[in-house]
DNA sequence: CAGTGGTCTAGACCACCTC
DNA sequence: AGGTGGTCTAGACCACTGT
């Protein structure tokens, strides 16, 4: 895994950044520096330092140097899409999953969803839902849809730990790109019979078409916070260029 | 504006995907052809193909081309920095805008303020309010703190435009990146007082502090909408590498 | 096999900042 | 003037995809 160099030089600086080897206000070496202690050319030094931009750890300044703006307060940045296991693992927060149900459904029974996979009328898909508990209460639902052809074998067992792990390690897909929408609405039936009596009894909504590398929609998630918990954090950039 | 070339092909290539002189699933022409078409490297060409792809307009496969993946009722992201002008000519709502107050005061009056904006016990900050107004209605309330010293001249004339537009064009200074955080919290009585008796009285709150180029932390701004109308639409990747 | 994108190099010129 | 990052080039080799 990440056999590239721009990528090995990326984790290498992103975790000194993160370790606190460089304080905020800081600069970086410079690329000059950089490329010969790497031992690499400048393109591929610039393309490390490129994702470090991006991804909000540094800011570049002609003539100066790259400067440190990471924030460690940050770093629960849910843009960048990862599951739900993997967000969960940078915050300390311990989460039990629970399969509240997994049915097999004609995609055609929930039009947004069929669209959204780009369904026929006769194909099928899994329908999941899951509680994300925490000291035995419900903070998230989450609804999943999966095309049935794609994961024929998917169980509870493997539901109730990380799917991401399952298609990319097992199934072998790299999932690749997301279109994201939040919202905010009140809470369903089923809504409060999983969460409970909550007040108020409203829920963040993230919503998510979520692709592979090929561009195949394979999942459509919607997940549910309770509101008034509820936080999105983001970085981001104007412009790229000039 | 905009001399590198890149950019320049990434515009060409980017508007011509909106126009639809490309459906989506098509496949982009060629590196080859694009370097010859365009007459520069193969680097050059890949730069504004990575922005393409980085702005969810294609995605690129090995071996395959460039697929184009745009979506046009994807092109509300609000995930990239732009001021709330930027922003509206996208949509085709057209909000008045209405100075509710502006103020000078001190910052450290605002703990959180002063705390994001990097200020000393002495410094004065603006403090600006403005309201969003759709058919006679406030939509959005924005609620703003800037440097006063990087704006002493700040009017109410200025502030019921466009504020970006004032600090790029007539201050010259370059805006550069954000953090943002979405939350959701019941009305506070200005609240109530400018939105009107709306049922629930709940707001989305995007709350932002935007960075200049040279990394210095200017604008503190927290804007307010009705939670029932709020949407956030982002575009995101996993891996940048492999 | 030919065509595609992914990575990497060595070198060039430029614009910006600091001294 | 010397150091910094920004852009661009021409060419190389690789991995993946299709026929």
């Amino acid at each position: 895994m990440n056999l590239n160099k721009y990528n090995q030089i990326y984790q290498s600086l992103s975790s000194d950044i993160v370790e606190g080897k460089y304080e905020t206000g800081d600069t970086l070496p410079s690329e000059h520096k950089l490329l010969k202690s790497f031992g690499v050319s400048r393109e591929t030094v610039r393309k490390a330092l490129n994702l470090l931009q991006e991804n909000g750890y540094i800011q570049k300044m002609k003539g100066k140097g790259s400067v440190i703006i990471y924030n460690p307060s940050m770093n629960l940045t849910v843009s960048h899409l990862t599951s739900f296991k993997e967000v969960q693992e940078q915050q300390e927060k311990i989460y039990d999953t629970k399969v509240y149900s997994l049915e097999k459904r004609p995609a055609k029974d929930c039009p947004p969803v069929q669209e959204a996979l780009d369904l026929d009328d006769e194909a099928l898909v899994w329908e999941l839902i899951r509680q994300r508990l925490y000291e035995d209460r419900t903070h998230i639902i989450d609804t999943d849809y999966f095309m049935y052809d794609m994961m024929p074998g998917l169980t509870e067992e493997i539901a109730g730990g990380s799917i991401y792990e399952y298609i990319e390690e097992r199934l072998g897909h790299k999932i690749s790109y997301s279109q994201k929408e939040i919202t905010f609405s009140p809470m369903t039936e089923l809504d409060i019979e999983l969460f409970g009596p909550i007040q108020p009894p409203y829920t963040a909504n993230v919503k998510s078409v979520v692709h592979l590398n090929d561009a195949t929609p394979f999942q459509y998630n919607v997940s549910k916070h309770l509101a008034s918990e509820f936080k999105f954090v983001d970085f981001s950039r104007r412009f790229t260029g000039e």
